[in-house]
DNA sequence: TCGGATGATGTTTACGTAAACATTATCCTT
DNA sequence: AAGGATAATGTTTACGTAAACATCATCCGA
């Protein structure tokens, strides 16, 4: 619709800073916009009867042409679009909001950026919510219990908010369906409350598996484990297909030891399995665990992988660059952005609420040179 | 509208969880609200006018109530706060917004949520704007180009938001100016632009200076350095630095290594560094790369600190259990972050735009394992 | 040449909130 | 007891946008 319009007669003595140059004709005019009213404050914003009144339509039109709609004669609509750069005028979201009854953000509820799964699933949700011209808001929860986490859903509420993600453990879960208003969806994360919600998950289950066969198939006569927190449900998913895939190749099943995702909880754990001598093979629940696993292995001089071998989880960039490099379970959590995107739009879309059911995002192997066979005297 | 529905006359099979747990007694009632409307689609949204009819007032003195504002007599509080209760009630942020022309909402652009540091500020940023009653938008930037960055800026303008931060890359901010509607406020993190823009950041030079020093008092006779990626300023700050505390000592000064932050990168140098015979001490311009140093120096049997000392920088968790533990270059992103918001408020509340100023916050060195005098026959 | 179809544009209205102003009831002072 | 202050509540209006409807001009076919 633009350049080539360039000869509408508006008048000579405005500076017509659009001739054919490449980007941003905004940057000159805008600023021309600002200066109006000279002394005082001027006005906040441009409002489109100001950009009606200056291009001597009516605002509907203006309307008309910010939306795009047809059925707008060519000139007018240059001329509008001219009054439109020369104001630097920007559609106002909230009256829009208001109008439309709906809000084109999704909001985001979750504990800590800190993890390395979280941001990376907060950055694709972000990113995919964007190309469908949703922004994202987001809403950290400091301390998790449920009163904050109920306090996060009634903020979202009144929050300019058309769908809510929320990455969180489940067990906060409980007491939240009721305080969203009604016609906001939501999508849960890390949770197995699929009979409530739609939930979007890495299929936490395969991904444990696929480690500790590998272990099993490596020669290993069983697979200890170094878990995440009580309260997270990936940690418990995790923990219990360890144990399911043992118990299915009739292995015995080690006590599991106690992590929190840390590196520090992974070190502990690892002083204390050096001392076992019939560990030869461990899982962490993650790869900072790990870390702090093969530190320990390292400080007590127990090779890794020829007398121990250490499998991860999630596959973190660093991980590859542990001494030695990390075989871990590969999570795709762009994927799992991506999805949750995905449903919410849907729900918005369809104007259905949350339909319950479960999304599993599959996961993969990475294997590097933390694991091998067991060593040749090992109890097998 | 989601699952309170489930107890709308469908049948009575559907188990009732929730009956008298702890917490939230608007519960029964939001759910009541919901059954207005039998048939169709109810009302989306509970307006003031809805609580007034059903209170028996006008809908200036549900404003009054929603408010806290003084001057309602107890009984008619407590009867619109009970209408309230009864319809779920929740202010429209949107019509709020459109009426006071502010919305409570922040927003913020940045590249990626990836790295360590970006993600712990927005975090600090999203924790202390909630506590000051404001909301965090996220608008992340796949590929950095100036486009894409002006593009953000643009939607951020369309956006509700009263002010920006920036966690970007100086070189891509030159155009930016004049995209932002007058009255929204910019901080920018991780540039020099305090000509142009409130700054805050991390004390790129001081933490540098920092590394450097403590390598140069153990006794080095001079530092490497593997910088990080040309593009960002904090890279280019803590090279410059590093070059600038080697002259002030009349050092040599070798030639930086380029990196990227990845730990491959650092990898790479790693490899590169551990056929100089000369080299004894290495400033990486952040744990990653120091962390893909410590694997490369590993795999060449140069023994850290034995032979050679490692420096980071940002003190990610996880350095603290590397192999050998890293001293670092300790970053405070919270700081950071709290102060970007505190920066941002303080312009919101003066209606004073960007003032320009940089607000450095200082590191601290870590001090742990990676490093030691050096060897004893080494040139000194 | 006229009636009606079509296209371009203008006018009215509602979205939900809250400031500004208007009204009414109540209580105190003299 | 009357007048005036004060407190409690109601009414009107504007914020910026866009759907719905209204108006006007133009063009076409019979």
């Amino acid at each position: 619709m633009g350049a080539e319009q360039a000869d509408t007669p508006i008048s000579g003595d405005v500076p017509r800073d659009d001739r054919e140059h490449t980007g941003t004709p905004i940057s000159g005019s805008a600023r021309r916009g600002g200066s109006d009213i000279p002394g005082g404050r001027r006005k906040q914003r441009v409002s489109m009867a100001d950009v009606a009144k200056l291009a001597g339509v009516s605002s509907q039109t203006v309307s008309r042409v910010s939306n795009g709609h047809p059925g707008v004669i060519d000139s007018t609509r240059e001329q509008v679009l001219a009054a439109m750069r020369e104001l630097g005028y920007r559609p106002n979201s909230a009256a829009r909001a208001l109008r439309y009854g709906q809000f084109n953000t999704i909001g985001v509820i979750l504990f800590s950026l800190a993890s390395t799964g979280n941001s990376r699933t907060v950055e694709a949700i972000a990113t995919h919510a964007a190309a469908e011209g949703y922004a994202i808001t987001l809403i950290p929860i400091d301390v998790p219990t449920q009163d904050n986490v109920l306090g996060a859903f009634t903020r979202m509420g009144e929050l300019a908010v058309d769908a809510v993600i929320a990455i969180i453990e489940i067990y906060l879960l409980d007491t939240v369906t009721v305080t969203l208003p009604p016609g906001v969806h939501v999508v849960v994360v890390d949770s197995d409350a699929g009979d409530r919600y739609s939930v979007v998950d890495t299929d936490q289950a395969d991904g444990a598996r696929r480690a500790v066969r590998h272990l099993l198939d490596l020669g290993h006569r069983t697979v200890w484990h170094v878990t995440g927190p009580r309260t997270s449900y990936a940690a418990l998913s995790r923990a219990r297909a360890w144990r399911a895939t043992l118990e299915e190749a009739g292995r015995p099943v080690p006590p599991p030891l106690p992590g929190d995702w840390s590196a520090g909880s992974g070190y502990a754990a690892g002083l204390a399995l050096a001392g076992e001598p019939g560990c030869t093979a461990v899982f962490a629940a993650n790869d900072q665990m790990a870390l702090g696993l093969l530190r320990a292995f390292h400080e007590r001089g127990r090779t890794v992988p020829g007398e121990i071998s250490v499998v991860g989880f999630d596959d973190i960039p660093d991980s590859a660059y542990f001494v030695p490099p990390l075989t871990t379970v590969h999570q795709d959590f762009a994927e799992v952005g991506r999805r949750c995107v995905r449903q919410v739009l849907a729900q918005i879309r369809d104007g259905q609420s949350s339909r319950p059911g479960t999304d599993l995002v599959p996961t993969s192997l990475a294997v590097r040179q933390s694991t091998a066979p067991p060593p040749a005297g090992a109890t097998s």
